[in-house]
Formats: C-alpha cells, sequence, structure tokens
DNA sequence: CACTTGTAGTTAACATGTGAATTACATCTT
DNA sequence: AAGATGTAATTCACATGTTAACTACAAGTG
C-alpha cells in the first residue's frame, strides 16, 4: 500500500482533529489563566481523589517531567496540596485543594456547554462511534502484539 | 448532559490515540535525528513542492514560531532551501533538498510498513472509517457556524 | 550487612506549543 | 507622496513535550 498523504494520515488526523476541539476551550482556559494540562490535571484529581505523581501523570497524559514542573506552578498558586506518604519516602500524596475544586465549580457550566455545542454540531451518534473508535485504537496499539 | 469524564472525552481519546501511534514512528525518527514535526516538513515539501512558509504552516499543522526555528535548523543540516520571492519582499519560498528527498526515500519502506502495520491491527475499513469521521469533525468545527 | 536491582520522582538540555509584541514590507486611501 | 491599514515572518517569554541522566529511597540477594 502507498504511504499515506499528509492530508489523509492519522497522525495528522488526530492532531488536527484535537486542534479543532481544543480551540473552543482555550478562551475559557485563559481566561482564568490555566494551561489545558493544569486543567486536565485538576479534573482527574477532582474525579479520582488524592493520587501518587506516576498514576496522575498516566490519567492526566501528561510525561513526568512536565508533571513535576506543573504540580510546582500549581502547589504555589494553591490548586493542589501534597502529602508525602509515611511508609515510602520517595511517593507523596496529590490531591485538589478547596481552591481548586471551585475553580472546577466555577468553569463547570461553561465546559459543559461548549461539549454539548460540539455534539451537536458533529451529531450525538456520531460522537459516541468515534469515542468507541478511539478507544478501540488506543486498546489495539497500547497492548503489545 | 453531564461533563465528560476524563476517561472518556473526545480531546482525552485524540492525545491518547496520537501518542499510541506516534509512539511507533518515533524510534524510526530518532534513528534519523530529526523530530515529528521537521519529519511532517519535509513530507509536504515532498508533496506538495515549494511552499511559502504560512501555507507550510498550516498543511503542516505547525505555529509560525515553531515553523520559524524548524526552518532555521533544517537549513543549516541543508535538507531545505529558502529562496526570496522577488515581488514580495516579505514572502519566500520553502523547498526541499536532495538531501532531504533522499531522506524520505530512505525512510520511506519502514514507514510504510509501520502504517500497515498498525492498519493490519485495527483494521483496514476500521481504519478507513476512522480518517472519514475524523475530517468529518475536522469539517463541522473549523468552518464556524 | 553490603551489594545489586528496582522504583518514584526530579533535573537537565533541547525542541515545540502558544499568545503577544515586533519588524519588514505591501497595499490602500486620500 | 504621506499616513493608515493589512500581511508575512520573526522574536520574545513562558509552558510543555521528549529523552537521558540523576537522586533518593525501597526491596531483593548473597
Amino acid at each position: 500500500m502507498l504511504p499515506p498523504s499528509t492530508r489523509r494520515s492519522l497522525p495528522m488526523a488526530l492532531l488536527r482533529a484535537r486542534e479543532v476541539i481544543m480551540a473552543h476551550f482555550r478562551p475559557m482556559l485563559a481566561r482564568h489563566d490555566i494551561t489545558e494540562q493544569q486543567w486536565r490535571v485538576l479534573r482527574v484529581l477532582a474525579e479520582a481523589g488524592p493520587l501518587e505523581a506516576t498514576e496522575l501523570a498516566n490519567r492526566a497524559s501528561i510525561l513526568p517531567p512536565s508533571l513535576t514542573r506543573i504540580i510546582k506552578a500549581m502547589e504555589e498558586r494553591e490548586f493542589i496540596s501534597r502529602n508525602k506518604v509515611k511508609e515510602d519516602g520517595r511517593r507523596a500524596l496529590l490531591a485538589i485543594s478547596p481552591a481548586g475544586l471551585a475553580l472546577i465549580e466555577e468553569l463547570s457550566p461553561e465546559r459543559t456547554a461548549i461539549y454539548d455545542a460540539i455534539e451537536k454540531r458533529y451529531g450525538a451518534e456520531q460522537h459516541e462511534r468515534l469515542l468507541d473508535m478511539l478507544e478501540s485504537l488506543i486498546q489495539s496499539e497500547s497492548t503489545e502484539g
């Protein structure tokens, strides 16, 4: 088979798709002076409760070096807190703070509205199918074989 | 509708999907000491012929500041060349060099093999459908409405 | 216990992403 | 021609992506 042209390749399509979607969220995040990655960290901690850095990095799809910097910045702004684990001097539990939760609460309505608008434009069934297909792709490629 | 959990949101799914796909290509690119973005620039120029920076940036999905730096690096390694446009002192035509073309030729077989393996694991029909759905999403979100 | 191996997290170095400001050049308008 | 406006590209500042190296601590092994 021919190598895919840049106009129809999976990596490019995924990149562009993500761009057009995130374009809708960026103004909201910019108004509150947080980055896309910081926002992911907040949401993961809000949903999952306190996590160690490695687990948080996995769930938020952020590499460890980036997470180190992000945590430092968010600790200074008091959006998250860290508590060392007694039994293991290497680990620390990261938790969202009241201020972090407040930010999530504050942004929730707008966030939902943006998602709904995307879903409406693209079609709810399409949207679900696309999510299924992406999850399937991630499955088929992440489990080595 | 509820805000999507981080486990089933379009931005996260697109990000993860891209990660697992690119993981297959990174070793190849690393062996030849070029970045993912430099590789995109080369392929776009190889396919489309000489382009101005703005058009190249659009086609390769790279922001202008990044492209400026990438072009500088690739000029030094003589993978691309730039020629100023006579009629308009602002513009310049960027073209792939023989060395750049040679690199593409050299990587083509491996690149095709990687794509084929992905397509085989995921399923050729699935793959086509996913590309269609992504293009449709890009369409529905990029044209403002 | 000393040594090796493994793991969590950080640091370093460099490339890119991102938004804002800036420069250089074109074009329009009067 | 002079000034206003627009456009292509760059520069700046800061955040993140990426790989490799490193530190700190833990657990296994002799």
